[in-house]
DNA sequence: CGTTGGCCCTGATCGC
DNA sequence: TGCGATCAGGGCCAAC
């Protein structure tokens, strides 16, 4: 499944080939993919067509294409500032405990209603793989994918024509335009660029603990202040992002904790060394992931991918602890399979 | 208000 | 060999 390392070899991998690149044609053959977007697929094809790709960035699971000023005309007029607009939804979005500001990009800040309306600060692609999702880059005349979802003709300057096929079997992931608003801290939204930009709809994920502006101690202060068991914790992109189930079995395995330990009952000492174990794994996937990466052909698939790295925990059921030689538990958990070593791994 | 359970979705795999 | 049942889980949201 995409996790950050999964997401993280499909951002490095459509840096350098659509930056810069013109969208020319969108084809939607797949209107459920565009669940997250607000309006028609039309909408989302107008809103897309002719603009300039400026980058690729990513902030946990969420991926994100800033775009240039929109080509249709009509599309963009000037934010009349003087008339006030409704914000239902944004409102939303503004209201958490203040003592988490650091690692959220929605601190509190009212929008202005140019924001509101979207064109302020820019728009931006926003891409989320869900379970199945997929990005590839292909040339033109490679066979399609039964399970195209969406298609992107592009167009770059260096690279002439290219194609960006988004194929999903579950169709958890999606596409969207949104637009960006700026993130409470003046810190970069996430990899891949720095504004300090985010769209819309990413802003109340939390930052990845690869972030360098993610705070370790408003982590460990937002997680004991938590009620709930430490796996759902952390899987909670709101509190901290890019860590799906397999991370977190392999995280909390390599640490010893419990997938049910109650969070206030971690000393800062195992939050810590949780935490760091959550970056080891990450980083070890996403440097495995880097290897299989082609700059010419992105072929990220999660489960494949997954499987080539080295699991002490995750779908072992049945197998032997790697530490301590006991079998390896799988119990259901949240709609999930939980796996670990019921001796190493104790509520303790 | 924070927490929790259920839902979405379908190709691959399992079991009879 | 065929076919129905089961499995996989990220993000969201209603309900408690």
């Amino acid at each position: 499944m995409p996790e950050l390392p999964e997401v993280e070899v499909v951002r490095a991998g459509l840096e350098p080939a659509v930056t810069g690149a013109i969208i020319e044609t969108v084809s939607v053959f797949e209107p459920r993919s565009l669940r997250r977007h607000v309006g028609p697929s039309e909408d989302f094809v107008e809103r897309l067509s002719g603009r300039r790709i400026l980058g690729a960035v990513r902030r946990g699971k969420f991926l994100w294409l800033p775009l240039s000023p929109s080509a249709v005309p009509g599309a963009v007029p000037a934010a009349p500032a003087a008339v006030p607009v409704a914000v239902p939804k944004t409102q939303d979005i503004h209201h958490f405990t203040g003592d988490f500001v650091e690692n959220r990009a929605d601190g509190g800040e009212s929008p202005a209603f140019s924001e509101a309306r979207g064109d302020a600060h820019g728009e931006a692609l926003v891409v989320h793989l869900g379970m199945s999702g997929q990005v590839l880059l292909r040339d033109a005349g490679q066979p399609d994918d039964s399970l195209l979802r969406i298609r992107l003709q592009l167009n770059s300057p260096a690279g002439g024509p290219l194609r960006v096929d988004f194929v999903d079997q579950r169709i958890f992931g999606s596409m969207a335009v949104d637009h960006l608003v700026p993130t409470p801290d003046g810190q970069p939204a996430g990899l891949g660029h720095p504004a300090a930009l985010i769209p819309s709809q990413v802003a109340h994920i939390s930052r990845d603990p690869l972030d360098p502006a993610f705070s370790d101690t408003r982590f460990f202060a937002a997680l004991g202040r938590r009620r709930t068991g430490i796996k759902r914790a952390l899987l909670d992109q709101n509190l901290i992002s890019g860590i799906g189930n397999i991370y977190a079995d392999e995280a909390l395995w390599a640490a010893r904790v419990h997938y049910d330990q109650p969070t206030e009952t971690l000393s800062r000492g195992r939050m810590r060394s949780l935490l760091a174990e959550v970056r080891l794994v990450l980083g070890k996937a996403l440097a495995e992931g880097g290897t299989s990466f082609d700059a010419q052909y992105v072929n990220v698939n999660g489960a494949s991918g997954y499987f080539s790295h080295s699991l002490n925990a995750y779908g072992r059921q049945g197998k032997s602890c790697p530490r301590c030689g006991r079998p390896i538990v799988r119990e259901s958990f949240m709609n999930r399979g939980s796996h670990f070593c019921a001796y190493c791994q104790r509520v303790r």
